[in-house]
DNA sequence: TGCCATTCGTTAGGGGCCGAACTATATGGG
DNA sequence: CCCATATAGTTCGGCCCCTAACGAATGGCA
């Protein structure tokens, strides 16, 4: 959680990890790696849908309204279907919409609404972007097989239980002066 | 990496994952843990370290001094060592010099550079936030116990290499059509 | 029916982060 | 000695993402 996240090198990290007696060093160099894996899985695939004009929230953004082709979905929806505030679904739409790759109109039903909508444009970047986009994550769940996959979900669920008792009541654990 | 990131909730995320029906369903969860996981661990510190004032890289920008006591640290190695860009870095010590944490002097030996060093304050303010932060990581190494962090860090490990071919030269997978 | 709480999308403003370009300085080779 | 090149720190503009606040519209309830 210190050094944990940006990384500072390899050397530097260990140095730091030096000061932290109490804290054993496998759990520094697990969490140093977790940290990393998470970024570079992340750039990745930001890098490949930089590529097509695309940042993962924007490519988000076109997946949720693909999903539903039927109908055209409200910023809000999108916004809860990503993952982030109205507010930056707001920025994504503009610039998707600057693009070609979505059109915004009102709803009839409610006023105070817009619908968002793949434009032909739209659905066909996704046309081409989707299926290399599938074959590399299928490629890269090769990486382990199914077996380490689980272990390694498992793993992470006991961390996420450990992180969540962080912000529950403050249960004091005693000072120990200087690190 | 498609849905991994921002985790739509759990639900519209396996109903995306059926789409990839070339895609493990573990691996997929896996992922998605892998990004929440590490997310949660960020989200944490740094809402720590908010109550004092400080953002995670602001923190870590500090504790690359506070290391060298003996001697000041320009910025692009503050840069380096924290694993930021320069650019970043004079964003951050604009603010710590604001906050009087930090204070910018010439250097005396080659004039392009400056000398970045811990006022008073910024010494007392570590001297309160670093311990705290010790007594959590510890708490948060007793998650898992030594030879799951092991475990944990050597999936990640092969996870890591793995992503690193995908940066190499494209060795083709055959497309199959659509997802 | 009239009013109030809620929801919608947006704007404003902030922090984190980046790359490119700029200025000042340093340095090595001709 | 001079100039090309490299490096330092900064500035600028850009994207991602957030919260707070806003006006417009809605819907439930007195």
């Amino acid at each position: 959680m210190l050094f944990v996240r940006d990384f500072p090198d390899e050397a530097t990290l260990l140095d730091i990890a030096e000061r932290f007696s109490s804290m054993d060093q496998r759990a520094v160099r697990a969490c140093l790696a977790l940290s990393l894996t998470s970024r570079d899985m992340r750039e990745t695939t930001e890098h490949f849908l930089n590529g097509y004009g695309l940042s993962h929230g924007r490519f988000l953004a076109l997946m949720v309204m693909y999903r539903t082709p039927e109908r055209a979905v409200s910023p809000s929806e999108l916004a809860h279907g990503v993952g982030v505030a109205r507010a930056t679904m707001t920025g994504f739409l503009d610039g998707l919409e600057r693009d070609g790759l979505v059109a915004r109109e009102d709803d009839p039903d409610d006023r105070r609404k817009k619908q968002a909508r793949l434009t032909e444009q739209g659905v066909s970047l996704l046309c081409e972007v989707v299926p290399e986009h599938c074959r590399r994550m299928a490629r890269f769940a090769t990486c382990l097989d199914p077996r380490d996959w689980v272990t390694l979900a498992a793993l992470l669920a006991r961390l996420q239980t450990g992180i969540e008792r962080f912000n529950e009541p403050g249960l004091g654990i005693p000072p120990d002066g200087e690190c």
